[in-house]
DNA sequence: CTGAATCCTATGGGATACTG
DNA sequence: CAGTATCCCATAGGATTCAG
């Protein structure tokens, strides 16, 4: 079939737990959703807000992701207008506190890393 | 110029420093390479076998951006046959620390995602 | 308001052949 | 041995439109 699949189809799990992890919260996205839903439960446009400049589509392909591994929780209040709050699991919390010494880290070596590139541009004559 | 830019140009900074690290290490093949750089020095060829499933040209790619970045260094031997030498920087190896904290979380926790998918995928039906 | 479907482009990454 | 250049395909992601 060449055809898209059209429900997006469940990949289940990937050889090497540590990429089949990164695979998923490595792209544009994730992490940021994760760091908004931090401080507490958001809806889906808040989202939106929050993170700037992320689309509806990325947004709601990346929420559905976050849901299937269970890092998030997607709760729906059928009144009209529709609401729909996204909060973090215990394993989105869970997962926040390694990111977080990633993300130190990235703070105390950025301006290094910038240098190092400079650095090299130079050198490249 | 639609043609793509035979040497490819360097991008210096991007407006948020953890985004501009995990862009960069976020790939799919630059955190294997500095895992396998970690133990010590290593050769193009021996990269190769150590990695596995890495094509050249994805390999040499990214040790440059990784050598531009200032993870790693490049140390060439002009012997017959050439001799090319990778190692990890100071930078690299502290960024493998906070490193180590997420890889260890993806092996606590892989199972509870795995089994967060199959739940998911018997809700949907 | 909360998405799903469609269309389109840019990029990542593999395979291969060629060079110093 | 250590790459670079070229070709090609699959996927990420934006914009827009449609639906519940």
């Amino acid at each position: 079939m060449t055809a898209i699949t059209a429900s997006e189809e469940i990949v289940l799990e990937q050889p090497c737990p540590i990429r089949d992890v990164l695979d998923r919260i490595g792209d544009q996205w994730s992490l940021l959703i994760l760091e908004a839903l931090a401080p507490g439960t958001l809806r889906f446009n808040a989202l939106m807000r929050e993170i700037g400049d992320i689309s509806k589509q990325m947004l709601s392909r990346t929420l559905k992701q976050l849901e299937q591994d269970g890092f998030i929780t997607r709760t729906l209040y059928p009144e009209v207008p529709l609401r729909v709050e996204y909060a973090l699991t215990p394993l989105g919390h869970s997962f926040l506190e390694p990111m977080q010494q990633l993300v130190a880290w990235a703070d105390t070596h950025h301006r290094t890393i910038v240098a190092a590139r400079l650095q090299y541009q130079a050198s490249q004559t």
